[in-house]
DNA sequence: TCTTGACTTTGACGCGACGTCAAACGCTAT
DNA sequence: ATAGCGTTTGACGTCGCGTCAAAGTCAAGA
């Protein structure tokens, strides 16, 4: 213990000297008061907060009552250690990033949660780029003119594939939406778009991206590296969600979200 | 993210909007600016501070400087998680002492590591508790006589025994000091204290006893449920240190601690 | 007795990244 | 014009001390 803990632990009115000099002011403290002071350190230990200390050392609690506490206390420690090991990840992740090679841009990977979110879309096979590029564009252009494009959030895809093919592709593309009422956009080429409710992701691997997409292989490559060297696996279909529309002229900005769980974590039902 | 959040990093000098109206201060930012906030984000939760992440972005920085960095607060990291995970196990073991049973008064175990010190000390084979306190009776009352009683710090006992014995319990005795010249002292049953280097104890259960030395097992018990508890293994012999000697007529009062480490972990080398 | 050096006292600021609150102002849809 | 919602600028609180400054206390040596 430091002068400075002690004094503090005075101020806050937790644990006073056995005896305090009235001319120096000089503090004494006598091993009767040991206990008390070990009582402290262990529940500080255990994460209470000092103001929370006093009273119970002072109005004695019931066992049940401390055994909430820490039930309580045990839920949020376990997530600071799910949060530091993901941070742990990220580091070592960034560290062989470097290591692995000079890889032309670093990739930002950042861990987060994805909110639900209604989608107006349609899914289909499309045989090549081409033709994917094709319905984007259309999309991109027939879409707010035929639905109020203040409802429109970001234009977005999702591949509804296990591994590449570059034909054959399972994609779906469509627009997230602020408000979830049912409504259908039919395209001139004849698809129909349709609202559903886009699960959340509850853990996602997500990069930005800058550029055509055919620079995106980094960004996948980078998760991949973060997957494998930390024991995860994939957990559900990647989404992209374009952030600049091509159609301002100006580089395409898409936010890249792969979902992931522990190997032992359930599957997700749903895309 | 929040409104407060981009407002603070405008304040720092971290992060600007792209536009800000001049007449109601309404601020914008665009798309092309993404990138930037998403490193942000990245280096935040690598575990760099904010203050640090400005000059990151804008000094370009060398990979293995970012290396240097990262190989830093990978071993911060790992410390957090470690500590986290000891007061997770602290947790989990207070509930279950808990649940365990009534046990009269709860047991505070604090796990905290104890500096080196000099130790004036003897040990020896006693045949049986009475020839303890008899060696430590005399001992408490003669070697503070002996010399210089400033020099002397906390009487203490170490118990050299795997399993216990109430016969030939190999024990050494004798006081923590405060410096470690040489020195010795010989009792009048012809024991002879000398000093010598009381090695450190990276990890131990320490908890605090007030009464006679007979109440102790519960103390031994609460750490021997922790140990098992957590897969953790004895480190090495166990200590008690007198806070308050029987010959102040008072409650002796005594910290216990006990070595303890992970399994895998190498053994003491020595006491 | 005076000096010296080691220790202690009070008081104040700093930390880190915002959350929250209050009071005032802007914008949009009726 | 108004109601309701969003935004702005402050300012304070957070958690447990570490650190620094200026001043006072105490025991030991000259």
């Amino acid at each position: 213990m430091s002068g400075r803990q002690l004094r503090f632990y005075e101020q806050i009115g937790l644990f006073r000297p056995g005896y305090t000099d009235p001319h120096s002011g000089y503090r004494s403290y006598a091993a009767e008061q040991l206990p008390r002071l070990n009582r402290i350190l262990a529940l500080k230990d255990l994460g209470f907060i000092l103001e929370e200390i006093g009273p119970m050392l002072d109005r004695e609690i019931s066992p049940e009552e401390l055994r909430g506490m820490l039930t309580l206390k045990r839920a949020q420690v376990s997530q600071v250690v799910l949060d530091e090991t993901t941070r742990l990840r990220l580091i070592e992740s960034r560290i062989e990033q470097i290591d692995h090679g000079p890889s032309s841009d670093p990739v930002d990977l950042v861990i987060k949660a994805v909110p639900a979110q209604a989608f107006l879309s349609v899914r289909s096979i499309l045989v090549n780029m081409t033709a994917s590029f094709d319905t984007l564009g259309r999309m991109l252009d027939e879409v707010p003119r035929a639905i109020n494009p203040s409802r429109l959030a970001s234009p977005s895809v999702i591949m509804h594939l296990e591994e590449w093919e570059w034909e054959h592709m399972d994609i779906e593309m469509g627009f997230l939406l602020q408000s979830d009422q049912p409504l259908s956009v039919t395209l001139s080429n004849g698809l129909t778009l349709s609202v559903r409710e886009l699960p959340a992701i509850p853990r996602a691997a997500t990069a930005i991206r800058v550029g055509p997409n055919e620079t995106g292989h980094i960004h996948y490559q980078a998760v991949g590296r973060y997957i494998a060297a930390h024991h995860l696996r994939l957990a559900g279909p990647s989404r992209e969600v374009i952030l600049q529309s091509p159609a301002t002229g100006k580089d395409v900005i898409t936010e890249i979200q792969v979902p992931i769980a522990e190997y032992f974590a359930p599957l997700m039902t749903h895309s």
